[in-house]
DNA sequence: AAGTAATCGAGACGGTACGTCCAGTCTTACA
DNA sequence: TGTAAGACTGGACGTACCGTCTCGATTACTT
């Protein structure tokens, strides 16, 4: 009587993990556009009729692929703002030029420009990769007794608009220099 | 003597036009990749075999299509960086609220990610953009006998970023105060 | 387990049915080269991707289709081998007149001089058309003790070769005169 | 006022012949079927659009070729209309197994049997081709006081058809003795 | 020698068909 | 009940050819 309605068929569990794995895969291949659902169940071995069972259409997979993407952030502590800005800001641009989502990110911004379910799961997975960047902001803030002239979310967004611009707008190089000079910025601002 | 390549057969100025009103429309209403070659022919009157006569693929009409999006970009003189900044940038959000472009682009960024001829289109297509932008700054700082701290690419960058990152990314609103808030320190950069 | 393999999906049955009376419609109507796949899809209602599952070719799909042209041919025995040849060669000129196949044959002809697999098709197709013809002269020289100085096939080919080039090359009257001629020499050589 | 509707113009003929010799050529190596005006157009270096504005369709284009197929026909004089016969035979087999035209036949056989311009050119052509025999049939037939009891049409079916017939529909060897064979029944035939 | 008319090439145009690939639905048999 | 296998409709892909068209460059014959 503990848990009556437990899933205990396991060939759920494996065709989820073989479909997904495979979508991972050529999403960060082809980007999102590049994920046939015949090529995922030629390669996974799992039939198509089976991933239609378990995602309602294409977008839903898509979706349920892309939140597997990043992996957890948290917020340092190095004691000081700009430590921990410029620990977290240099996280960020090794995954912008090295991870996986790095690549399908575009893919999932224009789909979420027409697809409102993308658009809540972009939204979603935007906020957890953000979180830690508010985090340390308002933890250096806690202590001041007067109110902040900047808002915590506009200095976040001084300081990783312009590196998100760099790797996929203007394609300028990401070096240590420039996001010194960002961190710099941000810090100045949360000070305001 | 003085056209000596004129193209007579009015036919293919026609066709050319016909087609890339028909792509443009597509491509604002469902993204580059909403784009069909045979929807363009049949919504456009011209047949498959001429589309493909003009554009050797897809993606090449395309890039045609897109390099006809924005309008054109001149750089303002109001007298002050400020003044100038904050006209370019409250310019360039209302593009990104209200202008087509706007919601083809990140399919745009996607395919480029992907397609090295895309890639090159938007690097074009980008520096026509922010030319104005790095105008300015470089006449306000023209004067100016000692070297400059940061890079008049730094500047535009935290400038314009910012509000790409709310548009696409953050999709957080996009406010008088944020722009202003982005052009005081894009104002504080130039002067280091 | 006396049918072991049966197909139970009776959408595969209908769609097979659907193509080849279509196709053999088109093919009856202008011939083998006027059978056209869009037109069989549209008209026969079954899809294009469908009709390729089945057959791997266009000429597949003709081939399929010829080989359910004629109807089955059976020797006579009327007592005499002149009555025999008479009935099989009256029979064979009053499909050359009337048959659907008759006018699709030519199509064959020519394809099967420079498609092997027509080819083979082809001459399945004439020997069970032929059958009968060898069929009752052998019979009918059965009880001969000596050798025939004239083979059978010699003795079908001066038969049916006429009949044949009257209805596709001279084009010359197919009439009861001529095929009586004809059966005469026939009798006459098979005597020999 | 001599020859006032003369065609001296080289450049008109020039373009006739290339395109002919084109066509013939496609013709002997892929049938009726296999010759495209787009090919021939870029194989002769003659414009489509001249093609045709000398031929109206197709068809006429086909049928110009066609025509210029065979060589002339003679009767011979062997002194015996067993041996004019054997000869002619002899002549047409060799042809069958050797001659351009012998693969390019069918084509026009299945194209005549629904282009009544077609048709009217292979019977002008088949006639050409028959002539000799009947000639020397009524030749050695001239002499005699009482009718013939078989038509001389007949003879020349009886002969020729069994060698179409071994060549295009059973694909039975067409070896010497057969022709013999097939000749001892022509004389046989145009001796009642 | 200049001018006019016939002829040409180059190739764009609208159409139809080709054979392939993919999305998403449906049917059946097996586990 | 969940799966594998795979048939089904529908639509886009990029290519080939047909027969028509537009255009400017050659060529031949007139004057």
């Amino acid at each position: 009587m503990v848990h009556p309605s437990r899933s205990p068929d396991r060939r759920v569990e494996r065709s989820r993990a073989a479909v997904l794995a495979e979508t991972h895969r050529q999403m960060t291949r082809s980007g999102l556009g590049g994920v046939s659902i015949d090529e995922v169940a030629r390669a996974s071995g799992v039939a198509k009729t089976t991933i239609y069972r378990h995602w309602p259409t294409r977008a839903a997979l898509l979706i349920d692929a892309c939140s597997q993407l990043g992996g957890p952030h948290e917020a340092p502590d190095t004691g000081s703002l700009r430590g921990d800005l410029h620990a977290l800001a240099s996280g960020l641009v090794h995954q912008l030029r090295t991870a996986n989502w790095s690549a399908v990110y575009p893919s999932i911004v224009d789909t979420a420009e027409r697809d409102t379910d993308v658009a809540a799961m972009q939204r979603e997975w935007h906020g957890r990769l953000m979180a830690p960047f508010a985090a340390v902001i308002s933890r250096a803030r806690a202590g001041r007794e007067n109110q902040a002239a900047v808002a915590t979310a506009d200095v976040v967004a001084a300081l990783v608009g312009p590196l998100f611009y760099r790797r996929w707008m203007s394609k300028e190089p990401l070096d240590e220099a420039f996001v010194s000079t960002m961190v710099d910025q941000a810090v100045a601002m949360a000070a305001r």
